[in-house]
This record gives C-alpha cells, sequence and structure tokens, in this order.
DNA sequence: GTCTATAGCGAGATAGAC
DNA sequence: GTCTATCTCGCTATAGAC
C-alpha cells in the first residue's frame, strides 16, 4: 500500500503530518506558544492544552519548561542564523547578488515565522548568554561575513555599518509589522504588498550606499 | 540659603534629586525593572528593592503591578512618540531637514534609553490593545504624518515604505544593540562611535531612496 | 506512555501594628 | 506613610494508578 503514494506526496506528507510523535507535537506547541508570549508570559498549561496532550506529559518528555524552552530557543537561533551564514558562505552565488538573495530568504521566512525576529531579540536580550551556549553562531557568523570580498580595503567599522543598515532594512518591518499595520490600519494584504517591493529596493538601496563608503 | 544657589544648579538638582517623593522613587525602580525585563519577569520584590523602599508600599501607592506597569507604559509611549510627532508638525524645522532632526533626537534619546525600543516592541507585542488606550497616539501620529510635503503625488504606500526604511535605518541599531554588540565583540564606545556615523548617513541615503521613487 | 490528583513553592496582595 | 507578618492563588513539577 504505502508503495503506491508518489514520492513527492510522501514529502508533503512528512510536513504536515497527520500524525506527529508526542514529542514532536509538544515541540510544535511549545514553539507556538514561546514565539507569541516569550518565557516568563507562556504557561505549560497553555502548552499542553495547544498540543492536545496532558499537562504531565510535558514533563514526562521534557522534565521542565526551561528544558523545553531552551530546545525551543536553539532550534529557532539556527533556523535564524542559518540564512545569512548559508547564504554567505555559499561560493556558486556570485558575490553580487548576495544581498538579493538574503532579502528574499528572509522575506520568505518572516511571511511565515512572524514572531521570529522580535522572539530572538527580546528574549536573548533578557538572557544575552545564550549566544554563549550556542558559540558556534558566534563563530560561524563572523567566519561567513570576514570571507566576503566586499570587506576588502574596509575596515571591520565600515563592514558591520553595512550590515546594520542591510538588516534594519530587511528585518525591521517584520519586527515592527504589529505595531505598524496596527497604527496605520493595514490589512495583511496591504501589509505584505508592501514587504513584496523591498525585495527589489533594499539591495539597490545597499548598492548606493556601498557605493558611498567607497569614496 | 536656598536663595544662594544658582538657578542653573537648582534645575541640575532637579534632574538628579536627592529627594524624591516616594512615590517617584518607585515609579523610576519600576521604568528600570520593566524595560530591562517586560513584565511577566519582573517581580515587584525586585522593584520595590530597587527602590529601596517595602514591597507593601508599592501597593499602597499603586495598588497593584499591572496598575503600576501601565503608568509605565504610557509615559514610555509618550516619551517615544512625542519625538516623532512634535518633530513632524514643527513649523520651525525646514521640511529638508526633519530627518537628519529626527536621526538625532531619536539617537540622542536612544543612547541614554537603551532599552527603550525592544521594551515597547515586544510588551505591545504582547498586548496590542495598548495602543487602544492611547488613542490619541494613533491619531497623533498619523495627523502628523499626513501633513508632509513629501507625500504630495505619493499614495499612502510610498509614504509607508519610506517611514519603515527611515526607521529601520535609525532604530534597528538599537534594537539590536546588545546581541549585535555580544556577536561581535563590540565595547559601547565602538558601538556608539558606529551609530554617531549614522547621524549623518542615514538623512542621505533616504534622499537617495527618495529620488528613486519619484521616478 | 498517558492520565488524575496533589504536593510545593513563589509571587502578588492585604491586615494590622507603629 | 511605612513596616512585618501572613494569606491566597496560580503555576510547575511529581507521585502513582492504569
Amino acid at each position: 500500500m504505502p508503495l503506491l503514494i508518489p514520492k513527492d506526496k510522501m514529502k508533503k506528507a512528512d510536513k504536515v503530518p497527520i500524525d506527529q510523535s508526542t514529542e514532536e507535537k509538544i515541540k510544535r506547541a511549545a514553539e507556538k506558544v514561546f514565539l507569541e508570549k516569550g518565557y516568563s508570559a507562556s504557561r505549560t498549561k497553555d502548552i499542553a492544552e495547544e498540543a492536545g496532550i496532558n499537562l504531565a506529559l510535558l514533563n514526562y518528555y521534557f522534565r521542565s519548561k526551561e528544558n523545553l524552552y531552551i530546545i525551543i530557543m536553539m532550534e529557532k537561533l539556527e533556523v535564524f542564523f542559518d540564512v545569512i551564514i548559508k547564504t554567505l558562505t555559499d561560493n556558486t552565488i556570485p558575490f553580487e547578488q548576495k544581498l538579493t538573495v538574503l532579502v528574499n530568504k528572509y522575506t520568505d521566512l518572516l511571511i511565515h515565522e512572524p514572531n521570529l525576529p522580535l522572539f530572538l531579540l527580546s528574549e536573548t536580550h533578557k538572557n544575552p548568554d545564550f549566544f554563549a551556549s550556542k558559540l558556534n553562531i558566534k563563530a560561524r557568523l563572523r567566519e561567513a561575513i570576514n570571507i566576503q570580498p566586499f570587506l576588502d580595503g574596509k575596515n571591520q567599522e565600515e563592514g558591520l555599518q553595512l550590515l546594520l543598515s542591510f538588516l534594519g532594512l530587511t528585518l525591521f518591518p517584520f519586527i515592527v509589522r504589529q505595531g505598524f499595520s496596527g497604527l496605520f490600519d493595514l490589512s495583511e494584504e496591504q501589509f505584505e504588498r508592501i514587504i513584496e517591493k523591498r525585495r527589489e529596493f533594499v539591495p539597490k538601496l545597499m548598492v548606493e550606499l556601498f557605493d558611498k563608503m567607497q569614496k
């Protein structure tokens, strides 16, 4: 019977499985609750409910709220930083296109995970040593940046200046999405139309900035 | 005796008073703790300690943690949005200089209140109807933006696009300050040197963007 | 592995003396 | 107004039956 199922259909079923393991169900529920409310405001009861299981099971699988939280946090740090690290170190992408690729990848990611950047920012703010326990991210990111040709002839400060500008233009709209949409009564469609346009002009604007700094 | 004190010295003493009212001491302590940890992770005990008073006094003055929190939140929303609203509606500033004035004002503010933007973002995220209770901010901000001449001939979407870009370039560095400095081992001096340079080039870059959008 | 019941603790809030 | 002592409740975690 399983042999009759085409491979691509099976892949699809993998991503939205009817039957997840209990452990996975709890993790996905925890992800949802933690990313919405942060660690302190999250209730294990709510996570259990969201997962459709009993509260005791959560402790059976993960021992404690904190433990579960750390697992989710590490996953999410990985997801977020993988985008920039992988793109910058990918030799098959010509250097000039990397900004465009990055804008597109982050836009795709954050349209589906709108809470991700604000979650990472506010939670690592309250607990700065998450990065210490994720030392490889720090090292990998710095390495990825250092090998970029645009840094030739620039000091570190100029490189970071460009990075801050680029990430600000790319990520900021998602960070303020909720408040911004609320202040100007934007529908999801309106907001996403604004975002879509940025895929094109953010890299262009960065080129201007890059040229400015050359002088 | 007081008459011997020069007026400017008195003003200075006003800003860092030896003797604050108890109510004010609690508010300033609450401000510090809430902005660092957010509502849920803050402990009234810590606020009382920070203020140098007894826990019971906090409830005597403010009735509840939530009540105290709302007072601080409203104050901080006001502080933050006043900058942009006042600047945009100030007729004495020529339009071309408003971006420069805004970058400078926000930079000055956020150097001294580094936690402000991330606090407002993450806390209003968890409780979106803060803006509802601060309706005047919404109305005042929209009015302030609508009267700007640069919007002539532009649709709302283009105006918001520019606003998002400008605020991203201006505020994002402060929002990621802690994590960013940690990832690249930046000292406070290094970070602030980077920030200082942005006072000049952010408005310039915005002019490029503005021109691009004209076409 | 999954559940029900409950222990145990921490935090916010109040009573009441001074 | 300010303190000490205490109450109460909500939340995390565990014990123990199935």
